[in-house]
DNA sequence: CGCCGTTGTATCGGCATGTGAATAACGGTC
DNA sequence: GACCGTTATTCACATGCCGATACAACGGCG
């Protein structure tokens, strides 16, 4: 799909009213690094001022954060509390995910709803009935897998569809291999106009003997493709 | 893992430099409902002037998005072209993979970095060798896995390790069921301090007759789990 | 006791963002 | 030609965020 807008993203943790963001993970890290509210706000070129006010904002929201000391051979300081480093571990956790979502290929198949379960949807595409979830509102959808939920089998040894929890399998022959240096891109042709994307280790390309013409498996979990509603074309 | 901080995000598509926002997706699909900019901007409580200038800014980077008349029986009016509807489409995918990541669970297990090739790394943890994605500075991680990105799989079948992507592969017993409408969720003891919690359909649930004490294999692809570095506690 | 660098607190001013109002142009219909 | 609701454009004004500044309090050390 076209890619020429970039994805990008803001990730936040809200508490109480309060959100997290990358900012104030910014000042917490310049706060561990720094060893004081007043250098931290420096170093980030921000007035310390704000930064004082802010963090006690944050402090109001998710509980202590610093312990500051006042006073001292050395006039003080502050240091994170260990709240405060689990959150950052929680907030790069949440951007590490956010961002491999950016960059991994999107792979998007259009189709009908056919059948529903709650937000549970079969969907009819070219390639075959996927299961996927779905918003309520959804007759004609876009279904959207990410190029890394999906695994590729040896056909001989895929699994029957009873043994696994992944229960979308689409057959297809593999129709390129674009590289990285670790992972690789292998396209593998489903009966669809666009090759079906997965992301792979380059060393699963070469256990499995991934090159155009090999017959592969692809599968992927229902809880990991979602349908979005299609915007109707015929809208006046 | 705590919850109390809940994960949100905001989703954005940039494209020469401006960024394709939320708001600019309200104002997209209010135009879209309303059929004219003007009463568009009253619906969402904007100025029209500002509403207008957004439009000149958002067009000068994504091209023609809305395709104005002015004059005419009706006085003019504003309508969508198929760029904007095709923005749209892909802005509502990112929104949907976002979401879909904001509530899914998330099992988060520490471990060393042992090995490394480029971005790809074998990080030893409690439960095994585990294969993640990593930054290039990481020895002391923790890894993070979607709910959403583990397979479940009877063990007499599990596929053998050659014959497939997904190469992290942790054998356990089930520990738990714990259900919602048409997915469930399903905890793993694979011998870490907190079971590893899988997010399968209840069709699969009842499939591979899952209920605490049954024997499972997980698995999960190396590109779609992500190692971040740990906070390091011996801080200052 | 005075020095120092820090944490607290308050206030002022600038800058950016968005609103509100006013005006012109447009083009079918009556 | 008058009317109407829209697009298009401009300017003044409010509001809020944030930086800058100033000042008090703190506490170990020389």
């Amino acid at each position: 799909m076209s890619d020429s807008p970039t994805r990008e993203f803001e990730a936040r943790l809200a508490a109480d009213g309060v959100v997290f963001d990358e900012r104030d993970a910014d000042l917490l890290r310049a706060i561990r690094a720094a060893g004081s509210l007043n250098a931290a706000a420096g170093e980030l070129g921000r007035s310390y001022a704000h930064a004082h006010r802010r963090l006690g904002e944050l402090e109001a929201a998710f509980g202590s954060l610093v312990e500051r000391t006042r006073g001292g051979s050395d006039g003080g300081g502050s240091a994170l509390t260990a709240d405060a480093r689990a959150l950052l571990a929680r907030f790069d956790r949440l951007c590490a995910e956010f961002t491999g979502l950016t960059t991994a290929d999107e792979n998007v198949l259009r189709g009908e709803v056919r059948d529903r379960d709650g937000e549970l949807v079969a969907v009819e595409t070219d390639a075959g009935r996927v299961h996927a979830l779905a918003p309520p509102d959804a007759s004609t959808v876009q279904v959207t897998v990410r190029a890394d939920a999906v695994t590729l089998h040896e056909p001989v040894d895929a699994p029957g569809e009873t043994a696994t929890s992944a229960r979308n399998r689409l057959a297809g022959a593999v129709a390129g291999v674009s590289g990285g240096e670790t992972v690789g891109r292998v396209a593998v042709d489903v009966g669809l106009d666009e090759p079906l994307v997965a992301v792979v280790t380059l060393d699963s390309v070469d256990r499995l003997g991934l090159e155009p013409g090999v017959a592969v498996v692809a599968s992927f979990k229902a809880t990991a493709t979602r349908a979005t509603p299609a915007a109707r074309d015929a809208d006046p």
